[in-house]
DNA sequence: ATGAAAGCGCTAACAG
DNA sequence: CTGTTAGCGCTTTCAT
């Protein structure tokens, strides 16, 4: 049917360099130079070669390419999660760096299962590929080291406790201390945290927040009740909370979602939000930014997570580190309108 | 450090079969046999080799091995944008499925530019995934045709025009058609329509919602405005057609998204929702779940759509089919609290 | 049941 | 500048 197909192409389908070779009447090594542009192939064969090529509908062969020269040009990144919209722009910025350095990004997911991460894992170390991210894991550590030992590989958003794997997270005690001392220089004095369990970075964020009200010298009457990652988990620590009596005045729930819930429970219960209880939530996901929602929240910068993962990768992939980094970056408030002074405190005008 | 590392692992760093032939004192052909458990290696061998591959901690390579196998045993997948929720579930359903038929899924994504699309497709060529998914893709279908040339490839979320692609959609006009009727067995006479703009799908639900109204006998008091799939578009969308006045009772908006941008805009016009104005969306993302949104909409069966998709390809890769097959699952309504009886209609006590 | 040899498509010395 | 020769790590006849 279309034209210039008429040459044999072996029989795998696929034109080969040596079907070229032949249409350009060259040695194969000739086209393998050409086809790459090294320089001491003359431009005129270059482009004869490259036309035979084109005539042919050949594309280079990246099993048989990698496999001599031994790297695949590829970064696997296995994602715990592609339903956290967190891990969305982590990726994002993963992909554009990679890039940027000529690789490309392989994207793998384990759901959160152990069994599936392993596999998913195990995929991407028989692929070859030159490097691993591993975002979100739930993996044991030492699955981890044993991977890392095989390849350059990276932590994103989980702090190793083997000193020896490269990571990169965000500081997410400081980013509950922001927090805080957002809704302290509001004027409130009365604040609870809703927290995360005990997912990734959770304990962090307690910590952080008990830190800031202690700093702040409202220790005695701040309290911290139990939740998740999940809007029903944000609902129900805030009815915790509120059966605890003296309700709190500015709330920090663990991350967005549960934030979400959290303002939830608090209307369902006859509190509006912020003019008798402010919310501050964590991640700036794009739930955050919806008209409706409009979310105070602490923001993590997730592409320059991914992005800082790539090139930690490629310090070892191509300049040869060897000793372990771990890359802590900050995040930063972003405020809206579920925060503002408590009633008491606001002036009538205003 | 670690015990049994003192054999040579060629220059590589990974030891191969070679490596596992000789600590096993067997030829590498026997080691490649019982690596894969061949029927015709005495078990008591088969062990011995396993040990001695457990020792050396042999991982097989897959790139060689799919040079010579001419297969890679994955199944690429080029995603056009990660941020849409709705992509993410597709995503669930290819995993799972390809996991079920001993494939592994792959995934890329290319943002919805046709440039890094076109990249991200090629790399999947040159890898030679054995089959490949497009999701949502905003390339032109000559660039799809050819890749379609290489390697069996199916379209998901867009319907091929060229009848030799297989493609597997949803059900784009029924979807509109369920949901003015739904708004209509409410009672609703006057209604109207936030449309996507020239995206996925969203021609195919206009021409629904116009076909709807026409078999409803309230074609006449139908209006379709323009709009987009963001929240914004869909804000606009609403701000545009209060401006013309009338205001309808029920909306039907081209996406979730777009529909919480309606919602929003409605309020701020002081229509009260679902009271005044009864709103649907389309897609059934988490988004439309939130106990804050609550959102009625309809549904995409998402994860079949992934699993369909892989079945596609693997009816083509094992079982040797060569024509074009069109899949399109129907969607279904999913009622939650944005709509209810027009105002004049409701009777008093309810 | 096991081993020897050939070769997948490509790159990389090494010669001319 | 261009062609020849070896492999990369693995599977696969084909003998034994």
């Amino acid at each position: 049917m279309s034209p210039g197909r008429t040459a044999e192409t072996g029989r795998s389908g696929h034109p080969t360099i040596v079907d070229v070779a032949r249409e350009a009447g060259v040695s194969k090594s000739l086209v393998s130079l050409a086809l790459r542009g090294d320089s001491r192939v003359r431009e005129e064969k270059r482009r004869a070669i490259q036309r035979a090529a084109d005539r042919l509908g050949y594309r280079p062969n990246a099993v048989a390419r990698s496999l001599v020269s031994r790297r695949t040009n590829v970064i696997g990144v296995m994602l715990s999660d592609l339903h956290n919209q967190y891990f969305v722009e982590v990726v994002d910025g993963i992909e554009s760096e990679a890039h940027a350095a000529d690789y490309r990004a392989l994207i793998n997911t384990g759901g959160r299962e152990a069994k599936r991460e392993f596999d998913a894992l195990e995929t991407l170390l028989q692929l070859r590929t030159d490097g691993i991210i591993l975002a979100g894991t739930v993996l044991p550590a030492p699955r981890i080291q044993a991977a890392a030992s095989a390849v350059p590989l990276v932590l994103v958003a989980r702090n190793s406790r083997s000193p020896s794997i490269d990571s990169v997270a965000n500081d997410d005690r400081m980013g509950a201390r922001i927090a805080v001392e957002h809704l302290v220089s509001l004027g409130h004095r009365r604040l609870a945290h809703v927290d995360g369990g005990d997912g990734a970075g959770a304990q962090a964020r307690r910590r952080g927040f008990l830190e800031a009200v202690r700093k702040a010298g409202i220790a005695d009457d701040a309290v911290v009740v139990r939740g998740d990652y999940t809007e029903a988990g944000g609902a129900d620590g805030v009815d915790r909370l509120l059966a605890l009596g003296r309700p709190p005045t500015g709330v920090f729930v663990a991350n967005d979602l549960a934030a979400v819930g959290a303002m939830h429970a608090l209307e369902r219960n006859g509190f509006a939000v912020p003019d008798d209880v402010s919310v501050v939530g964590y991640d700036n996901t794009a739930l955050a930014d919806l008209g409706h929602i409009d979310l105070t929240t602490i923001d993590q910068p997730r592409r320059h997570l991914g992005a800082t993962a790539v090139r930690l990768l490629i310090e070892r992939l191509d300049d040869g580190r060897r000793t372990a980094r771990h890359v802590v970056l900050p995040p930063r408030l972003v405020v809206r309108g579920t925060t503002a002074a408590p009633r008491r405190t606001r002036r009538s005008g205003r």
